[in-house]
DNA sequence: TCTGAACCTTCCAATCATGGTAAGGTCAAG
DNA sequence: CTTGACCTTACCATGATTGGAAGGTTCAGA
């Protein structure tokens, strides 16, 4: 046999944590709702990860830095492991998901102008009249 | 006694979210949780709510709408009772939330722009290469 | 007066993603 | 062989809201 360099086969859930930016607490969680399948075992039962779980892991945690869903990616993984999907069907998914995206941030901005308007009228010194306060009580 | 108009002295629990905007069910979660003081009852122990209660209910469906979390409206309703309260604290929690608002804006901002970026580049047909599950895969 | 609809009551549970704790097993290094 | 860093499972908590179940009350119409 000839010595030669390979990268590491197996990682602990500790390991994988580090590798993926997901928790270890998270692995096991999506592990238990099923959005990941059961990893593979040590004879003690501690879980092991290989690479290719590694590249799952990371395709779960850019899911969600995007803020989808757990149902969502179960449904991106679902597509992203189906070689022959229509890319219609991401397309979609992901439009969806921008819709509602900006619908919060309508939203969010509604509340921050309504909030901005109030503080900007606040004077915010030591005696109590409060258009804020004022603001909250009219509506 | 002179006969005379006056406007409704008792509300119900339905009533008073009629008119509040509050469901019943979060108008009795709020007093459970400490949010409301306990409401008068009726000796069928029927809640019954009057002009001040209303008025603290728009109060805090106006906070809502605002984005504040139950505890700062809490605080609020502190400030807002406390005749004497400096409106520099008003201010100060208003402000921290809205610098909360506006950071929860930029996150979802940050998403939207990434999300919009892989959208633009998908054709969204019935082939499967699509630029939007590469790019979770690659991150 | 009976009946049924529309109220009301309390309690318990689920959502979603995440964090925390406790009580214990495993493993490598000193 | 002990120590400390890891791992295991199991359970509880968060925050705001919603839902249901099981039961009591009120009120209008027949």
């Amino acid at each position: 046999m000839y010595a030669e360099w390979t990268r590491k086969e197996w990682f602990t859930i500790g390991e994988a944590a580090m590798e993926s930016g997901i928790t270890a607490k998270m692995i096991r969680h999506y592990e238990q709702v099923g959005l990941l399948p059961e990893a593979n075992r040590t004879d003690a039962g501690y879980r092991l990860y290989n690479d290719r779980d590694l590249h799952l892991l990371r395709f779960i945690r850019h899911s969600r830095d995007l803020g989808f869903s757990i149902k969502q990616i179960e449904e991106l993984l679902g597509l992203w492991q189906d070689k022959s999907r229509p890319s219609r069907e991401v397309k979609k998914l992901a439009q969806s998901h921008l819709n509602a995206l900006e619908l919060k941030i309508r939203e969010l901005n509604a509340m921050k102008a309504e909030l901005e308007r109030l503080v900007h009228c606040c004077k915010g010194d030591s005696r109590p009249d409060c258009p804020i306060l004022e603001g909250l009580a009219a509506g």
